[in-house]
DNA sequence: TCCGTTTTGTTCTCCCGTTCACAAACTCCT
DNA sequence: AGGAGTTTGTGAACGGGAGAACAAAACGGA
């Protein structure tokens, strides 16, 4: 239902505009360990592959955090940045499929260091439960409950076999979890409120094809 | 340069077509093996999770496969869309960077059976070589060359640390691969005639963070 | 054969996002 | 103090994609 509300919070950012912030947050992250005190949009446009006038309008939506003539501080507009996404929090997160891709998702430490803790990882195979990865057990599906519970998780990763994908996903709305990031094939369907961002790599992939085979075409032109 | 020629090949279909195609592939795919023969624009649309007058008009550029009052013959239009797509060629892989990710990409059955066949498993770390993952053997880096030539490879995985990625995109686009699929964060540059796509979960995480930060902001109303 | 029903293919309109272009604002130099 | 040079923030034009709506086409039953 989610009812939204007279107040409704501040502005709210385009949609394409969120998908950049986080681009932009890594270059600027980039350039304070490079030790750039100060860049224009430009400059911080180059570092994040885009247009610099659309660096600008994306920023414009946040407010005025650079100065005419002299540019972006680095370290500020990163806190504004970050603070706006809401990573400047920690956010708990649960892995739900200990499989291969669950493996890699676990081990990958680029989570952490920007703002999500994996509090626990989660399989229904009993012979995967105990395992220690990257410091964390494996543990039954079945502790979902009193886990997300206990750590008032909000986002669940879906690196589960596609038919069991919307089960998982139905047990997690069930539970609370209100963001899902679903490596599995195929829909997932949730109630309103409810984000769901899907990852498909044979998507990408088929993309590529369909240019690739599109540039051999013209070379026999 | 890629020149692009007059004969510029058929009609052109729009970027967010192309990107959906693979997903229409997939629903069919689904259907097909379910025993359906036909189905409805409608039919189809819902297993997508899409909308039913933008699927029509996706599949309009691809031509009139359909039968208006009946549908679309399932296996037809699922042939129809592989062959626009490339699909029903096979495409040889390579991946570079046997780490996490590296593993679980080789280990990931859905490339093949999606028309993609790696054909190699390239790392830098000489303690990794000669080692056995999903029936491929781990090879140096240094063999790419050799590897895109004999095998005719025009798209290559990247699944390296971030540092490496741009000298392995260098090294890819200089032996002739056209299609590059990156997992590593920053901006890849190549020269253009070079597709680049970019997978970025900590993206994605970010975007759900910012949403759910957002449910958070209202309830407080 | 003819009419009602179903469903496609396409046209039209609207909206979002991108890009251009420029005034406003700030710095630095003289 | 004033003018030249920079760079931001934004108004406006533009392009592409999304969805509603409908005419054209096929089918089935009488
Ligand atoms: N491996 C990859 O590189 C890759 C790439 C793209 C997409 N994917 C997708 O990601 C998903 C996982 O891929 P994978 O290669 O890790 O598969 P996997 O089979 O290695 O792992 C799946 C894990 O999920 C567990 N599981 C099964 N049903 C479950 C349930 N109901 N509840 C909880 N856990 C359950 C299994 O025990 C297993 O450990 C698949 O949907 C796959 O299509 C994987
Ligand atoms: N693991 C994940 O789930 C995950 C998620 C998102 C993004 N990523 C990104 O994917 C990339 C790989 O992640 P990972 O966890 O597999 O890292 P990893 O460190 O486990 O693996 C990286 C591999 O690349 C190899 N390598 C390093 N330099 C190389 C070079 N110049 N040429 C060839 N091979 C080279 C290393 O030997 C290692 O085997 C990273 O950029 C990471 O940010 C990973």
């Amino acid at each position: 239902m989610t009812a939204r509300t007279s107040t409704e919070s501040a502005r709210d950012i385009p949609e394409a505009t969120v998908a950049r912030l986080p681009v932009y947050l890594r270059a600027l992250t980039t350039l304070s360990e490079a030790g750039t005190g100060t860049c224009s949009s430009e400059a911080l446009a180059a570092a994040a592959g885009v247009n610099s006038a659309k660096l600008r309008k994306d920023l414009s939506y946040l407010g005025s955090y650079g100065t005419r003539g002299v540019g972006y501080d680095v370290d500020y507009l990163r806190y504004q940045i970050a603070r706006e996404i809401g990573v400047t929090q920690d956010w708990p997160v649960v892995i739900v499929g200990i499989g291969n891709l669950g493996h890699a998702l676990a081990n990958y430490s680029g989570f952490r260091s920007r703002g999500f803790r994996t509090v626990a990882l989660l399989d229904a195979d009993p012979t995967r439960h105990g395992e220690m990865v990257a410091g964390i057990e494996v543990q039954p599906f079945d502790d979902l409950e009193s886990i997300v519970a206990e750590h008032g998780v909000a986002i669940g990763v879906i690196a589960t076999p596609a038919v069991a994908a919307q089960a998982v996903a139905d047990r997690m709305v069930a539970c609370g979890i209100t963001s899902i990031l679903n490596f599995a094939a195929g829909v997932l369907s949730v109630p309103a409120g409810v984000d769901v961002r899907k990852v498909d790599l044979s998507v990408e992939l088929q993309v590529l094809a369909y240019h690739e085979q599109r540039k051999a075409q013209g070379e026999l032109a």
